[in-house]
DNA sequence: GGCGTGACGGAGC
DNA sequence: AGCTCCGCCACGC
């Protein structure tokens, strides 16, 4: 059993307990997935407040690995997740691309040259009108 | 063990 | 809005 070296995976082993880089990996995957399937239906969140709330803050990066291996699950919303400015990651004319818009599109969430307005479908959204009553 | 790459993000201009 | 850099880091050569 070899101790994980990846430097963003050492609170892992913080408490002693010995892992190895693959469960290291399948730890991230399990908890970014995770954080994926809470966004809502006809909503957004961008890979960095995935990887935030999934508890890697900081490395949005780990985001697009991580739904780039896996598979293109129909209960996993990872069309929900947009870069920061709103924008689809997956690169233009790609076959993943039409499909993440297909999928957007399909429950309401507005696409428009590549970009979702992220003031309207982002779930800052929702937590503006918790907080004020009304989106701001 | 370097090195380039990328489904990122923010700052600066 | 767009375009550099720069920090980020897992992966595959």
């Amino acid at each position: 059993m070899v101790r994980s070296r990846l430097p963003a995976d050492m609170h892992e082993t913080a408490m002693g307990d010995e892992i190895d880089d693959d469960e290291a990996r399948a730890i991230r995957a399990k908890r970014i997935i995770e954080a994926v399937a809470a966004i809502p239906r006809g909503r957004v969140a961008s890979y960095g407040a995935i990887a935030a709330r999934a508890g890697y803050p900081g490395r949005a990066r780990l985001i697009g690995r991580v739904l780039g291996d896996a598979p293109n699950r129909l209960d996993l919303p990872w069309h929900r997740v947009l870069r920061a400015d709103g924008k689809i990651g997956i690169p233009p004319g790609t076959a993943g691309y039409r499909e993440q818009c297909r999928r957007l599109k399909a429950e309401g969430v507005v696409v428009k040259d590549g970009r979702v307005p992220m003031s309207a479908f982002g779930l800052d959204h929702d937590l503006d009108r918790a907080i004020w009553g009304f989106p701001i």
